[in-house]
DNA sequence: GCGACTTTCTGAACATGTTCAAATTCTACG
DNA sequence: CGTAGAATTTGAACATGTTCAGAAAGTCGC
């Protein structure tokens, strides 16, 4: 929507264009500044004059200041994606397969819990490109339930389960990373924990669900819940492949 | 934080001060215009010119822009809490008082939706005296969470269930929120419907929860899921009362 | 190398939220 | 009433995100 490149930069190509080479200048320092100083503290101006340019200069390449977020955005969902294809392997069990997934996200953010959080937001309004939950982002949240989806990989639920499970799991993410925000233990524990136990349930609610003979009793309540998160349901395409970060 | 008058006015006073009418003409012109236009559309330029005084004086009375949308958002919640309170005795059974409790308050704020999403704006910034689960709004948050207690007043719980449902609905009540906001069937129906679901859900899985007989299989998954909401919880300190709007 | 075209860069100008010193109005008291 | 002090009002000034017309640099066919 923003950007078009697929990289967040943070790593340089010897064979970008000028105008690359521009446009990632902008985009480093920025993120340097947004970290030291918030984003909100962080000015254009600022951030154009650290990088030995004009102010206009930065609109050029960036048609706004949210547009270096949204960039971030992105980049945070390629970088997931590309780190959980290459753990996958490593992880059989779906229970293993969850965490290192839902780990590796809250990872990979949060050492920017602040800037995360200006991602945010933009939640409360559906029209705004960076809704994490609009339409301007759609094709990122296809990608994210895609990306967690991997997880589930060559596991049999039962029909209402298996089309609403990604996508409950990915709103467990949102969730997550709300909840990242507010968490102030040590390191974040407490987000991880909770990351734990509700990975933890999920497996255990699923394999009950599973077992014809206990289910009687809880699939209704699943089948109600499914009901439910089906009517909650943003309506997500199918995912669609995108070639995720090639580096 | 930002307001001291309990009421988001709305409703002349005979015996107002004159600084009191100024301000409510503030309040009165900003969201006649926040609804026309919406939030980022009106510009304090213009509630001042069309109160017909000076940019300065709309600022004497409201510290900030955002801060004339947070007396919006309290009087929502003074405005809730004396629809409950009223209509309570109307209603018996656990299920009917929980939707009453939960159809008002979408109901009072369906109007506004556009206007209510401008709240969430804030919710990515736990610094930030208007992010709903944030410090700043801790007191409104535990008016919020009391309003809802008055459904479960008389009913007896297992400790665990007891101590957490309220917070619990209360998160429920805000999802519902959200999902308003992005619910664009006609009258908003799909979020009732939701709502509806989501507390028969409940009020199934709480009998179940009663029922020492059943219990061995349920209550150890519940008894997880409060571990996890138990957890989540933000920290709130027992509810407050604070006088409700009398009018 | 040159001219035409495109891409990139520049900084002045604009809109809008916010601040503030000064002006005005109000209130209370003698 | 008259005046000191408080409350209220005013609008100019400021900071910052954004726009835009024009300048500068780059590219390409000849």
């Amino acid at each position: 929507m923003f950007s078009n490149d697929v990289k967040g930069s943070e790593a340089a190509q010897p064979d970008e264009t000028k105008a690359e080479r521009t446009r990632r200048k902008v985009y480093d320092t920025a993120m340097t500044l947004f970290r030291e100083r918030g984003f909100d503290e962080t000015t254009m101006r600022d951030i154009s004059q650290q990088a030995g340019m004009a102010l206009g200069t930065a609109y050029y390449h960036f048609p706004s200041k949210e547009a270096i977020i949204a960039s971030y955005y992105e980049s945070t969902q390629y970088r997931h994606h590309a780190y959980v294809v290459e753990h996958l392997s490593g992880h059989k069990a779906l229970q293993d397969r969850l965490k290192m997934v839902f780990h590796s996200k809250i990872e990979q953010v949060q050492g920017d819990r602040r800037l995360l959080g200006t991602i945010f937001r933009y939640t409360g309004d559906p029209q705004h490109p960076l809704s994490v939950l609009g339409e301007g982002t759609r094709s990122l949240q296809q990608q994210s339930v895609a990306t967690i989806s991997l997880a589930l990989r060559g596991e049999r639920f039962p029909r209402e389960i298996a089309e609403l499970l990604p996508v409950a799991l990915w709103g467990l993410q949102m969730g997550a990373l709300l909840y990242l925000l507010y968490d102030t233990s040590e390191g974040q524990t407490r987000t991880f924990r909770l990351m734990d136990q509700s990975l933890a349930l999920t497996v255990q609610l699923l394999s009950v669900a599973r077992k014809p003979l206990l289910a009687p009793i809880i699939t209704p309540i699943l089948r109600q819940v499914s009901g439910i998160l089906g009517d909650a349901r943003i309506n997500l395409q199918p995912p669609i492949k995108q070639p995720p970060t090639k580096e």
